[in-house]
DNA sequence: GATGAATGAGCGTTCATTCAT
DNA sequence: AATGAATGAACGCTCATTCAT
C-alpha cells in the first residue's frame, strides 16, 4: 500500500516532468512547475527524487537500458554469425526492437532526442550517459559489420556517427512532426529508418 | 568612428557568446558571464542588445539570411529551369553554396543545431525562425522538383522534413566532432552531405 | 511495561540528541538527524517530546536540579554555620559535590557549557535557566560570604559572576580537552576547581 | 566615491550583521533579518561577502589580528628579556594592549567569546581560526615563561588552556553584564584581569 | 503506539534588469 | 557613452510539524 502510494507519486512525478521538459526543456522547467503540474507539495518533490537530475534520470533510464541491451544482443548474435543472409536478419531484428521501444515510448525517446545537444550539464547527465552508449555500442557494431565485409570499409566510427546522426536527424523530425498532431505510427517510423539505413551503408 | 566602436563592441558580445552558447547552451550562460568574457561592463550589455535572445539573433541571423538568399535562388532557379541534367547542377550548386556557408561558419551553424531541437521559447526564436524559414523552404524545393518528375512521388513534407532530419543530423554530428578536435574540414563535409541526399532520395 | 518502553525510547533520543548537540550544536542537529541517530520514527519523536527544546531540557533538568539541590544545601549550612574551619568545609563540600556531578554527567555539563554563551532562544530555553538559577544562587552564597566576613568585601553580584565565570572556562577547557582525546578525570578537575576558587577569591 | 559607498555599505552590513548576532546568535540570524536590519535588498548582500561566514571574518579579522600581532610581540619581547621585572613588564604590557583592543571593541570581543564555544561549522571559521592563534600563542608564551623560572614548572598546554578559560569566561562574564546595561568599563576589566593572571598562575 | 508520507514556509543564492554617476 | 551598484523576484533545497494508516 504504502510502496503502492510511492510508486503513484514517482509516476505522476515523472509524468508531469516529461510532459513539462517535452513543452518547454529541461533547463526551463523548475521543480515548482513540475510539483505544480503534479499536483503535490514542493518538499515532497524532494523525497522521490534527489534532483531535477534525477528525475530525468528516472524517465530516461528504463529505456535507455532496453535500447541498450536491444544493441548487445544484436552484437553478440553478429559475433557468431556465418553468412550474409543471416546477419542481414540480425540487423533487421535489431531494427524492429528499436522500432518497437519507439513506438511503445516516442515521447521519451523525443525528449532523449531533443536534449541530446545539449552541451553536457544541467540535468542532462542520464541522457549523455546514453548518447555515450549508443556511440560506443554503434561503432562496435560498425566494426564488427566491417570485419565480415558487410559493409564498405570506412573509419567505423566516422561511419558510425553518420547512421547516428541520420537516424537521431529522421526520428526526431518524424517524432516532433507527429507529436505536433498527433500520436506517431511505428510502422511508418520504422520503414523510413531501415530503408535509410540500409540504403546509406551497405555497399 | 561611434558608429565602428558600437560595431567592435556588439562583435565582442557576439564572439563572447558564441563561445560561451556552444560550451555551455544558451540557457546556462547569463548575461554576467558573457560581458565577463567580452571584457565590458554589465550595464553596456543593454545598450547594444535589448536581451539575451537578441544577442543570439545578431549571432545566427546574418547566416541565416545567407542560407534563405541560397534556397530562394536555387528555387527560382528551378522553376525556370528544363531538362534533367541542368536540374541536377542547379540542386549540386545549392548543395556547395550551403556548404560553403557551413564551411565559413561553422560555430554559428553549430549553435543553431545545438538549439535547434529544444522547444521554443528562452532565447531562441531567431533559432526556429531560422528553422521554420528551412523547413517551409525545402518544403517547397521538394514540391517543385515532385512536379519536375525529379524524386520519387511521395508526401513532399514527409520528403523534406526526413532530408532536414538527416542533414542536420549528420551536420551535426560532423561539425560537434570536428569542433571537439579541431577545425572542421568543409570539402570532407560537403561530399558526406550531398552522397547522403543523392542516395537517399533519388529513384 | 509501557511506562518501561516509553522510558527506553525518551532515554535513545536523549542519547542521540546529546552526541549530536555536542558535535554540532544543538541549532544545527535537525529533528530529522535525532530520530536517524536514534533509529526510530520521525513521528515518534513527537510522541516523546514536543520539540527539541524540550528534548534538551530532558537532557539538562535532571542535572541542573542536582546542581541546584548542592547549591541550596551549601546555603543552608551556611546560613546556621558559625567559625571559619566550619564554613571552610560547608564551601569545600560543595566544590566535591559539583566536582561528582561533573564527573558522573560530564557530556550533559559539556553541553551546558557550550551552548550557554549562546544568546537565548533556539532549544536553549532550559540553559539558560539553569544558568540563571546558578546565577542566582552563587550571588547569594557570595552575600552569605561576605556578611560572614569571610572573602573580601566586594561586590557581590561582580564577584560572583566573576567566580562562575572562571570555573566554566576552565572547566569547559577541561572537558573539551578530555573529550577530544578521552574520558575527563574527575579529581584533576576538582583539585583544579577548588585550588582556582580559593587562591581568587579569598583574602 | 564609489569605493567610499562600497566601504559604507559593508560597514552598514557588518554593524548590522553584529548587532544581529550578538542578539540571536550566527546560527539563528538569516541573510534577510541581516539585509532588512542593514535597510538593503537582498541581493546587494553578496555584492559585499559571498555568504554569512565572510561577513562574521570581516567583523572578527581585524580585532584578531591586533590581538595576534600583540601576542607576538610579547612573544618577541620575551625571547630577548633578561631580568625578572622586566618580564614582569612585558607581560603588563601585553595585558594593557588586549584591554585596549576590549575597550575599543567589546561587541566584536564579545561575539567571538560568545561564538567560540559552539562546534566548528557554519559561519564561524574565522571565530575558530582566532581560537586556534590564541590557543598556539598562549601555549608557547607558557613555555617561555617556564624557561625563564616565571611560573611554576607546569604542562605549558595544561596551564595555557586554564589562563585561557579563566580569562575567557571572566571576560565573558564581564562583558555580556555590561552590555546587558551600558557601556563596559575597560579600566575595570583590566584590572580584574591582570589580577585573576597574576594569583593563579605565579609562584 | 508507531510509522513515515505529506506539507509549505523559509532559507541561501542567482540573475535579468534598471539607473545614478 | 560607459559603468557597475542596486534591486527583488525566482530558484533549488531543507525542515519542523501534522496526520492517515
Amino acid at each position: 500500500m504504502r510502496d503502492r502510494n510511492r510508486h503513484d507519486n514517482l509516476r505522476r512525478l515523472c509524468d508531469a516532468g516529461l510532459r513539462l521538459f517535452l513543452a518547454e526543456g529541461t533547463a526551463a522547467v523548475s521543480i515548482d512547475d513540475i510539483v505544480g503540474a503534479a499536483a503535490m507539495a514542493k518538499g515532497s518533490f524532494y523525497r522521490y527524487v534527489s534532483d531535477k537530475a534525477e528525475l530525468v534520470a528516472h524517465i530516461i533510464t528504463p529505456v535507455a537500458d532496453e535500447v541498450v541491451r536491444a544493441m548487445d544482443r544484436c552484437e553478440d548474435a553478429l559475433r557468431t554469425a556465418r553468412g550474409e543472409s543471416v546477419i542481414d536478419s540480425i540487423y533487421l531484428r535489431l531494427a524492429l526492437e528499436l522500432a518497437q521501444i519507439v513506438a511503445a515510448q516516442p515521447t521519451t525517446i523525443l525528449l532523449y532526442l531533443q536534449e541530446v545537444r545539449a552541451p553536457r550539464g544541467g540535468a542532462r547527465a542520464s541522457i549523455h550517459a546514453l548518447a555515450d552508449q549508443l556511440t560506443a555500442r554503434t561503432i562496435r557494431l560498425t566494426e564488427v559489420a566491417r570485419d565480415h565485409g558487410l559493409i564498405r570499409d570506412v573509419d567505423a566510427r566516422v561511419a558510425a556517427l553518420t547512421v547516428i546522426g541520420a537516424i537521431d536527424g529522421i526520428l526526431f523530425a518524424t517524432l516532433r512532426g507527429r507529436s505536433d498532431r498527433g500520436q506517431p505510427d511505428a510502422t511508418a517510423i520504422v520503414t523510413e529508418l531501415v530503408r535509410i539505413v540500409l540504403h546509406g551503408i551497405r555497399r
